[in-house]
DNA sequence: CAAACCCTCTTGACACTGTCAAGTTCTCTT
DNA sequence: AAGAGAACTTGACAGTGTCAAGAGGGTTTG
């Protein structure tokens, strides 16, 4: 009953092997931290030999490489979504924001882990980053357009850390443990985006 | 040459090894990761035996807990001397918070690192976590004093995302790959700190 | 003053890890 | 029918964290 699949070859079954794998880690991630995904690990629970996730991810950085290129994809999917919302769009956009990093925790911390998030090293994963990066640019523009090109990176920079700032809190900082624990985090995320006033005078 | 002193076991020479095992440890960090960090390598740094580092941490874990201990209480040291100074508290403070994480990126990348900071497992480092938060508290009253008390938590959570996101996004966030080479940091957060206002009414 | 004890290490061993090298088995093309 | 290539496998190696068992000095105690 090891493995039924003694046969596999098929695209198919490569898929499942390449998909198994990246869950494995994403599952691994989220509940135990980048630091426990091994590849003797993701190969065990996918049910396939030490050395296959080798063939699809060259090492152990190509793995991290493609989780993260894969969340960013997610990432600006949402964040467009929240972009085009009627209403407060710089409230919407932070709990899009939040809302994806906890939804998405396992991507979410190799995203932002530059020793392992692969933006250097991998071309795919740099250009998914680019392309989410745009849409904070299309954010600062919406909520105040035409601003100074001189000084066009302060809007994004702070919108930007807000919302970096408010997730890692929530899914990797100390914050929940000084939280009550009956707090709601949605009305939080809420209050700050209420307490928030960007001075575009 | 390998090594003159054969005989120490004076309390001296203990603290040497402490402090080399956790200022090998604090340049890997900063300089590789905090995943590149291995007993034998820190212990190599050190000049001692593979197994002398867990003869004072006790194991991996406990060498990141000290690091994030010290760190936590550096940072309250240098956050609470911000909190003194004239002019604007909010600015001064989040100057002084991007400047501690990008002085003490070692000490900074542990301490929020949720896997391995150690809050939850070593009482020392919870205990030095939760006097750093306290100055934290002391920022908000001073920025607006007497606040709702059912809401008590708001206005820090959103000082404490705004400073941990710009931190974070500048040591190790992919955001330096995104601003022209020659951008003033600090010029950048005097802006950020410029452009925000919290809305006490 | 010797015995006991502890502090500060060391050497040795183990299972486990990432990764290189070299097959093996299937499918698909020519 | 033959060859190529994709999708794996088994095997080996150095490096890792950590347990176990010391060794040698300093200090305390009988």
């Amino acid at each position: 009953m090891a493995r039924q699949r003694s046969t596999p070859a098929t695209p198919e079954a490569s898929v499942d092997v390449q998909r198994a794998v990246l869950d494995g880690a994403l599952d691994i991630i989220a509940t135990e931290g980048a630091e426990a995904v091994s590849m003797r690990e993701v190969a065990r629970r996918a049910g396939v030999s030490h050395q296959a996730p080798y063939h699809y991810f060259g090492d152990r950085a190509g793995i991290f490489a493609a989780i993260s290129e894969e969340g960013f994809r997610l990432f600006t999917e949402e964040f467009r979504r929240a972009l085009e919302l009627p209403g407060d769009v710089a409230a919407n956009c932070l709990r899009a924001y939040v809302s994806f990093a906890v939804a998405h925790k396992g991507h979410y911390r190799v995203m932002f882990r530059s020793d392992i998030c692969g933006i250097r090293t991998h071309e795919q994963t740099m250009n998914a980053a680019d392309e989410a990066f745009l849409t904070l640019l299309d954010l600062a523009e919406a909520i105040h357009p035409q601003r100074d090109a001189a000084d066009a990176m302060s809007l994004p920079v702070a919108l930007w850390a807000q919302a970096h700032g408010l997730a890692t809190l929530f899914i990797d900082g100390p914050l929940l443990d000084k939280l009550p624990p009956d707090t709601n985090l949605d009305g939080l995320v809420n209050k700050v985006a209420q307490l928030t006033e960007w001075n575009t005078k």
